[in-house]
RNA sequence: GCCCGCAUCGUCUAGCGGUUAGGACACCACCCUUUCAAGGUGGUAACCGGGGUUCGACUCCCCGUGCGGGUACCA
């Protein structure tokens, strides 16, 4: 490669949304690009009719941007190789494909599927590898009469004999035995190109240095070497990316039931702690740092450090690092997140609820959980023992009493004197406070676990707070 | 059937001939503590098998096994 300039292009089909495994592979072509201070294309390879479907391309779109995956060219930011679709492209497919059939490297061919497939049935019963047995290139004139009258036919490529191999980023030496190959359809009958016409005539105009994409693609390579070779152009550099698996050890695929990235959004995970995980899914710094924001990825991303290895995607470590993130953020910041999961609140009361809620969410939808005894009526759960376990009655009163009398007295504004106060109740009554303090959380937030209940009391007020003691005394008779 | 790829704790991984095989998640215990979390400390847990090469293999080579992928006028 005689130009040093790295550019690296995420060139999706427009089948449906973006899953883990998709969106990593972007991920790791993103970082390249932006590590090396390079360009980042998107492309939409929309070729087959048949998959297409509509709105996926909004989808991709979205979800890319969401993660903070910006692109230098593509669809809506246009670029010097305008247009980045390539059903808008299919001129240039056609003249290239005609190109090789003059040059010799290709050549038309009428077979029906069905006589296809009779041949493969018959190579795979003689154990020999299935591939076409190029019956139309010794007929070319005869094709050419039949193309002239009507018939269907399609641009294979002339597998050259030899060897094909390259050095992958990711994996090294990577080697096919060209009879093994087959002499790939280019261009279909309904004229559209197939990926791999397409997909190299592109990365080729695109000027793409490196092709990174994942490793299902490497049994093609070889079809692609020789489009190259045949073009007589520089080949750009390989890196395959393993594949993402799912809990079952199988390949995230649409139809098992992989989520749509952007679900994970409404679930209130963080696109930086997605970004995070699925870097960690196959690539590591080699030190021991593993939480990372984007910004650092992009310093100390390569793709020299990814592991060959297929990986299982673990839904635990995201929540692991969703939690970490998010105590990362700023009070503004969560105070701007939690909007769509604490509806119909203001600013200003969010941001008396994010010190309490920092520390306690996995997902930013935990704070709609934990709030609501907060935000609306504390819910009598019966099911819940009050007084607790090893607490009992006239302790459980006592400190019902203490905390009415400690508000009532405005002791709220001092949450240390109230928590004493407290303290003191229960040491005189031979209870450890961790067991005593569960009566007030009950009172207060209706379950013996969540936000911090002097805090809580704070927020709700004098009237409310004493509103909940005086119900939860009258409780205890 | 044919071809290719991959192989370290349950999971994600470090390791690039000589290490007590390290870290993270999860799990367990303890500490801290106004509950729950968060945080801290500690613990359980791994080199797929067999042959080589070498003074010495988790590391290199071969074979096997397992898993994944390709084998389309889908990408």
């Amino acid at each position: 490669m005689p130009d040093a300039r790295v550019r690296t292009r995420f060139a999706p089909s427009p089948t449906g949304a973006l899953h883990f495994g998709s969106v990593r592979t972007a991920l790791f072509a993103w970082l390249t690009a932006r590590h090396a201070g390079g360009d980042f294309i998107l492309r939409i390879e929309d070729t087959d009719q048949e998959r297409y479907i509509p709105g996926s391309e909004a989808l991709i779109l979205e979800t890319l941007s969401w993660l903070g995956l910006n692109w230098d060219e593509g669809p809506e930011v246009g670029g010097p190789h305008d247009p980045y679709i390539q059903s808008l492209r299919i001129a240039t497919y056609r003249e290239h494909a005609e190109k090789l059939v003059d040059g010799g490297h290709a050549y038309w061919c009428t077979c029906t599927p069905a006589r296809l497939a009779a041949m493969r049935e018959a190579q795979r019963a003689r154990s020999e590898p299935t591939r076409y047995d190029r019956r139309c290139l010794t007929r070319q004139a005869d094709v050419t009469q039949e193309r002239e009258g009507g018939m269907a036919a399609v641009v294979r490529l002339r597998m050259p004999d030899g060897v094909s191999d390259w050095d992958d980023v990711v994996r090294g030496r990577v080697s096919f035995a060209n009879s093994d190959i087959d002499d790939q359809v280019l261009l279909k009958s309904d004229g559209f190109p197939t990926y791999h016409l397409a997909v190299v005539v592109d990365d080729h105009l695109m000027e793409i240095s490196h092709v990174i994409r994942s490793d299902e693609w490497i049994p093609s390579t070889p079809k692609h070497l020789a489009l190259y070779a045949a073009f007589g152009w520089d080949v750009p550099r390989f890196a395959h990316v393993p594949a993402v698996l799912g809990p079952d050890h199988q390949k995230l695929s649409k139809r098992r039931g992989a989520r749509n990235v952007l679900e994970y959004g409404e679930l209130g995970y963080l696109p930086s702690a997605i970004v995070n995980c699925i870097a960690l899914l196959g690539w590591s710094s080699g030190d021991e740092q593993e939480v990372f924001a984007l910004e650092e990825l992009c310093q100390r991303f390569t793709l020299e450090r990814v592991n060959p290895a297929a990986a299982i995607f673990d839904p635990k470590r995201l929540d692991d690092l969703n939690g970490i993130h998010i105590r990362r953020m700023s009070t503004d910041e969560l105070v701007e997140a939690l909007e769509f999961h604490l509806p119909g609140t203001s600013k200003e009361t969010r941001r008396m609820l994010v010190p309490m809620l920092r520390e306690r969410m996995v997902t930013l939808a935990d704070a709609t959980r934990l709030c609501a005894p907060l935000l609306g009526e504390v819910k009598l759960d019966l099911s819940i023992e009050f007084p607790p376990k090893k607490v009992d009655q006239a302790t459980a009163v006592a400190m019902i009493d203490a905390c009415i009398e400690a508000v009532e007295e405005g002791a709220l504004e001092d949450h240390d004197a109230m928590l004493e106060r407290l303290r003191a109740v229960a040491e005189r009554s031979g209870v450890k406070s961790r067991d005593a303090f569960r009566v007030l959380y009950i009172a207060i937030l209706g379950t013996p676990a969540g936000l911090p209940v002097i805090e809580a009391m704070e927020f709700l007020g004098k009237e409310k707070t004493l509103q909940r003691l005086r119900e939860a005394r009258a409780r205890l008779g």
